[in-house]
DNA sequence: CGTTTGATTGATTCAGGTCAAGAATAGTGG
DNA sequence: CCACTATTCTTGACCTGAATCAATCAAACG
């Protein structure tokens, strides 16, 4: 993570070097003032918690995370975000997590509008707004059950599940995901230390509900029915 | 304890205590898209998980607890609402949480609008939806915080500030609340037992942060600085 | 008044955290 | 492509905060 804030100054960052194989610059329509294409590298900042929300980020390729830090360094991972999902929406005029490039991120950025404006304007984009902040909420409710609640063995098996499910797009027929997240990023999100997470997977993969090979991020879901069991 | 809450609460209370489960009287208003007063009992159920997401619900008077509760019985209390508060918004078809009455409540009932319509249209009650689901997701995400990584003091700190901060509508200068809701909605709240709610509770009183007065549910908070410097 | 429900307290257990090595992987520069 | 780091991940030993189990205790309520 060098240089944080620069995020933010940089942007239109034409260079782009370090764009993936992802959908590129877009049509006129966003080019002309509707959005402007933004990357990212790994660990770096979109935005910090306190940051003015002055736009809002449609995640082209790669996965963010928004976060937040108490006091000491412990840390809450809020959500992940992968290609498609719209993040940075928020009721007041600053951001309240901070949001950052898990893996080399591209996103459009748009231009916030006012709430008035949201619930008046009737573009698709105003819709898309709205439901992906009640799609935000769901999840957060959601995760705010399991982090209440759930046991570290369902807390691992839920995630997994969840994972597959975005990552395929809700295709069931992959039985094998690559995590773009570190261990401490998982244990962040889900309300353990990484020692835990550790254990659990190896705990899985002794249990044979899923293998992982040597490429450590790399988890295969042997078992899908044992984790939907698991998942309380 | 009797006096506590009824102050709030009784405040529209007419007679309908017995009108439980059969919310049928509806009145020309609710058609004419205004909203219908109803009134539950403390315990009954406002609507069930899973239950068809036809209206939202505007809190006049009480308190309401939203949950969802797993296979085995544990629960997880994801918020608690208040007079004035907007609750039961979806954004798929069915409620995917519980909603109790904690004491006797008195809502006005308004059927829902689809997602379009409240994204497009401009009434100032679309507006208030709106901005009411992002508030719920504001809190969500804090919540999350909370039950991923505050210790059991912190979490009861946080949450005895929040209440007396939104019964007293932010007003800093009254010290005592009194509690609507029992020791185990608490702890469903905060991801704790009754027991560990209770044995925090009694430290606090012994640090000569808080008073517990007999009637156990009010408390007066004797030292904020020392609850904020607790909150994490 | 008993009776019931809710809250507290104490004794004990245990899931997950902490501390401390290692092992494996992925970078980095030569 | 290979040594050489530097991370990241795993594993083990141990500890602890909160859960569990089990009595009381105290209000609230007929």
């Amino acid at each position: 993570m060098q240089t944080a804030l620069t995020a933010i100054d940089r942007t239109f960052s034409m260079p782009i070097a370090t764009e993936n194989a992802a959908p590129q610059p877009r049509f006129a329509a966003e080019a002309a003032g509707i959005g402007a294409t933004r990357s990212f590298a790994k660990d770096e900042e979109i935005y910090a918690e306190g940051d003015p929300a002055t736009r809002y980020y449609k995640l082209i390729s790669g996965v963010v995370r928004t976060c937040k830090l108490l006091t000491d360094g412990r840390r809450q991972i809020e959500a992940f975000h992968v290609a498609g999902e719209i993040f940075g929406i928020e009721r007041s005029a600053e951001h309240r997590f901070s949001a950052e490039a898990v893996s080399p991120v591209t996103v459009i950025a748009y231009r916030r509008c006012p709430l008035e404006v949201l619930a008046s304007s009737d573009g698709p984009l105003a819709r898309q707004i709205v439901a992906t902040a009640l799609l935000n909420l769901e999840r957060a409710q959601e995760h705010a059950v399991l982090l209440g609640r759930k046991s570290a063995m369902e807390k691992v098996a839920t995630f997994l599940l969840d994972m597959a499910e975005r990552v395929h797009h809700h295709d069931d027929a992959f039985d094998a995901i690559e995590l773009p997240m570190a261990r401490s990023d998982i244990a962040d999100y889900l309300g353990l230390t990484i020692e835990t997470v550790s254990r659990t997977l190896t705990q899985l993969e002794r249990d044979a509900v899923i293998a992982l090979p040597a490429a450590r991020r790399n988890i295969v879901l042997r078992n899908k029915a044992a984790l939907r069991r698991l998942n309380a």
